[in-house]
DNA sequence: CGCGAGTTTGAGGTCGCTCAACAATGGTGG
DNA sequence: CCACCATTGTTGAGCGACCTCAAACTCGCG
């Protein structure tokens, strides 16, 4: 994903503005990065958190534990995400956020992230960025979990993470396999899912070579296929995008 | 609901300048109300929209509309209610916002805005205000739609308009009733069911005497129970607001 | 080798959906 | 004023997607 795409939302006057605030914050972050296990809790709901945090490598979630078992995966941070950023305006976030995988994870007190943010608009903008794009991924969240049946919506979070993980830079542009740090009990909490239900879909996935996933190492065997099934779910800016593809592909 | 506990989130060195922040932006918006009718379209989705708008009276949600029929609901706004706020940063929105109700809206071009914005860091708290507020919701509505039954999202739904509308000044404090003017339809939409089911819910809701719908009127029959069927889904906060006040009453 | 965590499969149950019909309501035009 | 119609709400019958419970299998690890 090149700069202009993952911008492409955004005002054209602003786009210069998070670019160099992309700079500024990695500058600002530099060196304070640390190792966390996987499995980790790096906040812990309703308490006092100072940090912000900016993602270097691995995965980790924000996650909601019900008061009965159940558990709820509202978010998913991988390389190149800040979060917590809400820590400069909130005292305490209502959930917890744990690490997926083994993660690399620079981290900064809000304060000193806060002056930055005070002096300098491009490191604002970038700021709000971050927020307004966990908006986004939020919103067409709702989407799939309130209208999704279970194939589309393990779909439409696969592609998701092809996405994004190209867009960071973790994987090839080309590339059509990727790591993926999550037990199918994971998978079923960000879903809405039980794990014995995901793993029906992924054999079914897998038997119609559209997706196949061992060891932690996802395999889209048929991208095109796979965005069929979850086309239904995409925001109108990503379907515009999918049919602009086929075009071309049909050209 | 007063300031302090509508903000009750927030970092207290912050306060003050939100509620001044409210205040200017009420200034601000001054004079620039305009009427719709029911079901107008706010802002239609995926098309450039300059405007940010201030709630004044009535309700609006932001709604996806899938390209096989299907509608989610991802919003609802209600009146104190800021929103397109993005319209700031973002060029275009990826859904539709229409009205409920015959609406009272103020609305403001993006960059009369974003000029106050820059200038004052109060405007600017405000603003940031309004969008973590949202995700907050979301972050509320995703756990909702991914564990909640249908008698819980129900649950959960009726109890954020009570306290939303309650810390608006739309209801007094101790109101127990409110106006909702939502079809079975459009609450399915957003609960992520059919409009059937919703009305058997909302049937069993009425026979066990916990509330009662009538001509777009709810009726809290019994705050206790209503809140006892919403309690798994609701956040850390919530949870413990709602287990001081049970401790009132049994005191 | 035995253990535990994760995955896979089977059998049966249930919540919420689909389809269909009917009742209440309110607005419209004759 | 009433007949008509569209919209919304209500109810029944049957079905299917997804859940529950239970058990076996795989694999890394001590």
């Amino acid at each position: 994903m090149t700069e202009s795409s993952r911008y492409a939302l955004h005002r054209p006057e602003l786009i210069g503005s998070l670019v160099a605030g992309d700079l500024k914050i990695a500058n600002a972050f530099q060196g304070s990065a640390r190792r966390y296990r996987a499995h980790d809790l790096l906040i812990e709901g309703d308490c006092d958190h100072p940090y912000v945090y900016r993602f270097v490598e691995g995965w980790a979630c924000r996650v909601r534990a019900l008061p009965d078992g159940r558990d709820q995966c509202i978010l998913i941070f991988m390389p190149s995400d800040l979060f917590a950023v809400k820590s400069m305006f909130v005292e305490r976030h209502p959930d917890d956020v744990r690490t997926l995988s083994d993660c690399l994870i620079e981290r900064l007190h809000y304060r000193d992230l806060h002056k930055l943010y005070r002096e300098d608009t491009d490191v604002a903008n970038r700021c709000i960025w971050q927020v307004i794009e966990e908006e986004r991924r939020l919103h067409n969240w709702v989407v799939g979990l309130g209208q999704g049946s279970a194939d589309e919506r393990v779909a439409m979070l696969l592609l998701d993470f092809h996405a994004r993980l190209r867009g960071a830079g973790v994987i090839p542009e080309e590339a059509l396999k990727f790591l993926m740090p999550l037990t199918q009990q994971q998978l079923a909490d960000f879903l809405g899912l039980t794990a014995i239900h995901v793993n029906r879909v992924l054999r079914v996935l897998r038997e119609r070579e559209i997706v196949a996933i061992r060891e932690g190492e996802v395999r889209i065997l048929d991208f095109e296929r796979l965005r069929q099934l979850a086309l239904p779910l995409l925001d109108l800016h990503e379907r515009k995008l999918a049919a602009r593809t086929v075009r071309m592909v049909h050209d």
